[in-house]
DNA sequence: CGTAATTAATTTAACGTTGAACTAATAACA
DNA sequence: TGTTATTAGTTCAACGTTAAATTAATTACG
């Protein structure tokens, strides 16, 4: 990476990406129940996988997010009774994130809503070409994250 | 792309290209000058690379945003006399977008501007990395933006 | 011709996000 | 110990976006 022509291909990746991201995320809130967002998804999908106590500070480092709109979507979420927050009892500023019963259902519920959609606009790629395409992704979010701090 | 488990890479390509985004416009944005937001430098660099006047529902649909969003950013653009509207003298409900020779120094400063950032971030890859991810990215694209219509 | 359907653009409310300012609690250290 | 710096979380204004409703102009067609 050092010309100025090798910048093109950069920037037209950064652009086939925002344009993907908005219109996937778009597909996927139209489809997703209840006017759930992909924030909210995410989180559920987050739990799911790891069902522990987390701090609000550690969700919003893994989402990538700040922490006012990381205090947003779970504000969202707890007034949907979808997620529990209670006072960390170790560190009296800190708070303590967990899934509910109600946060699993909606979860698989959102996933059964959202697997067809993904079916259908992703049967013309083979799963090996997702595969493929992983590892840059990966590396390039990796070093856009390092750079950031 | 059939079975449930292949499903997995395809969500995690989604997650990692929607933080990509969101990393690349935030630092994008932090390193632009004068506030200029990446909408805005998209339509400039839409307009360098192609100096024809052009109408708000085109340049919408170029960029896949709602024509809502697209007032929105020629508004601003206007405001600053970066980009010129005019009547279509041919239709009259539609108008002519063009940019100014402003908006033409203004998208050389821009570009002055983030080449560093761009260097720097980017300087652990090579171009040919981003070249061999361009096709996946692209079809991908296609598709998306086929299936919302 | 005249009515109905379509199209271009704007406007509005609602949402998520950022960045910055703020409060409260904890940690560091002289 | 007491002051200072750091850390966790919230709040606020500003922005871009969407979806839906609205206005105005054009096109289709009976």
């Amino acid at each position: 990476m050092s010309t100025a022509n090798d910048q093109s291909a950069a920037i037209r990746v950064f652009t086939e990406i925002g344009i993907i991201h908005q219109l996937s995320q778009n597909a996927m809130e139209r489809t997703l129940p209840d006017g759930l967002r992909m924030a909210h998804f995410g989180v559920l999908t987050h739990f799911v996988r790891r069902d522990e106590p987390q701090s609000p500070t550690d969700l919003a480092h893994a989402f990538q997010v700040t922490k006012g709109a990381m205090t947003n979507t779970l504000n969202r979420l707890s007034a949907r009774g979808l997620v529990r927050i209670s006072a960390d009892p170790g560190d009296g500023r800190a708070k303590l994130v967990c899934i509910t019963e109600a946060g699993k259902a909606m979860h698989a519920r959102a996933l059964r809503a959202i697997t067809p959609l993904l079916q259908q606009t992703l049967s013309p790629f083979t799963s090996a070409e997702f595969e493929n395409a992983l590892p840059f992704l990966t590396r390039l979010r990796e070093t856009l994250d390092q750079a950031r701090n």
